[in-house]
DNA sequence: TACTCATATTCCCATATGTGCATACGAGTA
DNA sequence: TACTCGTATGCACATATGGGAATATGAGTA
């Protein structure tokens, strides 16, 4: 329980969490949505596989991470958020740009393998 | 928010919050409930209080802690986590604790003034 | 004023943590 | 096999953090 709140603690991790808890994303995704580097965000996510809150899955080059569905606590906190996130600006700015997510992509490929589609 | 987590994620910081948040307390008790040493108790309440998460009042002559009831987000977690308890063994226990904690209290002067009442 | 007792603070130490950078890995492809 | 590109890992560094012991503070009281 502990754990989960620690992860929740750091801005970059709760970002990362509430975008993941909206759907899946890769990597270049989250980088291009949050404007973290890359390395920090792997990080990130291999921390958050450690403790069973993600699973990962390749598709293509592209490695597509969610929340694991049974990680009920982790959910139920950031569906909770969501009623809190006036507070968080930043978070705000996040779920913008996750709407938008293709304008945020253009240093990968992804985005021209989603437009193929 | 991250501050709320941050707080949430050390044992000695979840148990104390968790303890308020089912009554009003004073550092002796939370002392005898908790068995962590009085100075690491007071240091917690004291970033507890910086954070607008709790307010104090002396009584006689112990400071009792309450949490803040304009913390929603810190109260509605710690109510929430109720329903997960059985996650974490500790808070089981010092509910247990909480309930006699008449028992626990016999270090200071605390108890004969309750009896006395 | 001196004393008691509950609580708060300070200091020091070891350890943990986050960050940036460089680089390694690994799957697909030419 | 060599190359590309998305992702993962390792290292070094500064900083943050938790813990324990000693001590300070402050209110009440004799």
């Amino acid at each position: 329980m502990t754990q989960i709140f620690k992860l929740l603690s750091d801005e970059s991790r709760l970002r990362i969490a509430y975008l993941l808890s909206k759907e899946e994303l890769c990597v270049c995704e989250l980088v291009g949505i949050t404007g973290l580097p890359q390395p920090k965000i792997s990080k990130i996510l291999s921390k958050f596989r450690d403790l069973g809150l993600v699973t990962d899955e390749r598709k293509d080059k592209f490695m597509f991470y969610r929340l694991n569905q049974e990680s009920h606590m982790l959910i139920e906190i950031l569906s909770y958020m969501e009623s809190h996130l006036t507070t968080y600006p930043l978070l705000v700015e996040d779920r913008e740009r996750l709407l938008h997510k293709e304008d945020h992509i253009d240093k990968c490929t992804l985005k021209s393998l989603r437009q193929a589609n």
